[in-house]
DNA sequence: TTTTCCTGTAATCGCGTATATTACAGGCAG
DNA sequence: CTGCCTGTAATATACGCGATTACAGGAAAA
């Protein structure tokens, strides 16, 4: 199991808006080069991001620029957007436990607050790491060739 | 996308095995009969809790009996059993980036490490959460009815 | 030792989800 | 107006999870 990729498609869809500018040339086009997948993927992620107030887009001969500034864009916010993890929650409960067992009958009971709290501590990490800590190991790669 | 229920079933199976106790007559089909999934699943996770050294498994007419206390049974041992993740990490990264892009051929590198961070920071959690608390919050649910 | 139940495991199936791809309608900029 | 781009639906493919059937092998109990 694992979180779509569309999360780190979208953190690299901004990195690269970013990196371009106000100016650039980010169509769908342009970033799924870049990114390695189907233009499709990345206008539906680009439409979750935009829902999210993260990004503008405007159509015809365009450019995609970010609506915050990177330290303002959290990984956090990024996850909500794309909606990788859905409401039930990140973890499958198995749905059938046997009301008839002592066990089976409280099994929830004893285990949802917990799992959310496993949860919540992944996401609070997210919501400490942005765009522009991205971003800054980047430029320090680039520095680097 | 969701963690596979793999997980919930396994710390079900180690809730009812304590319960039962160590004459008790928890077999795979008892054990499928609380949980509410096919025997061949539960055998499944109860070979794998076997390889992590949690339960202890005879043949013929058995008793499994657990190889451990409940307090000395963490979530995270269990997640580790399970082998819910797997070794390429909780994100899935997409996987063509392109090397001719600034930022393609360098994203993987600046995501890497705060990736592993946020997986770390639910594995902490986990660490922190024993099949005792499950049992005890269980039991206060019994005390209820 | 024989019987009986249980585990271990392979093979297969159905289903849901992720990603790719094609196609086209609608909108904005030049 | 024209050309390029976004928005979105429809479809295809691949993969993983869980269900199910089937059977070989082993251990306890008689």
């Amino acid at each position: 199991m694992q979180i779509s990729s569309k999360f780190t498609i979208a953190i690299h869809l901004l990195a690269v808006i970013h990196y371009l500018g106000e100016d650039g040339k980010a169509t769908s086009s342009v970033l799924a080069g870049s990114i390695g997948v189907n233009p499709v993927i990345v206008r539906n992620v680009m439409g979750n991001l935009k829902e999210a107030g993260l990004i503008k887009i405007s159509q015809g001969k365009s450019g995609i620029t970010l609506s915050k500034k990177p330290d303002e864009i959290t990984f956090y916010d990024v996850y909500k957007a794309v909606d990788c993890v859905k409401e039930e929650g990140l973890f499958h409960f198995h749905e059938n436990p046997n009301p008839e067992c002592p066990i089976g009958r409280n099994i929830h009971t004893a285990m949802d607050a917990k799992l959310d709290r496993i949860q919540a501590s992944m996401e609070a990490e997210m919501r400490g790491i942005t765009l522009a800590d991205v971003m800054t190991d980047i430029q320090n790669e680039l520095k680097k060739e």
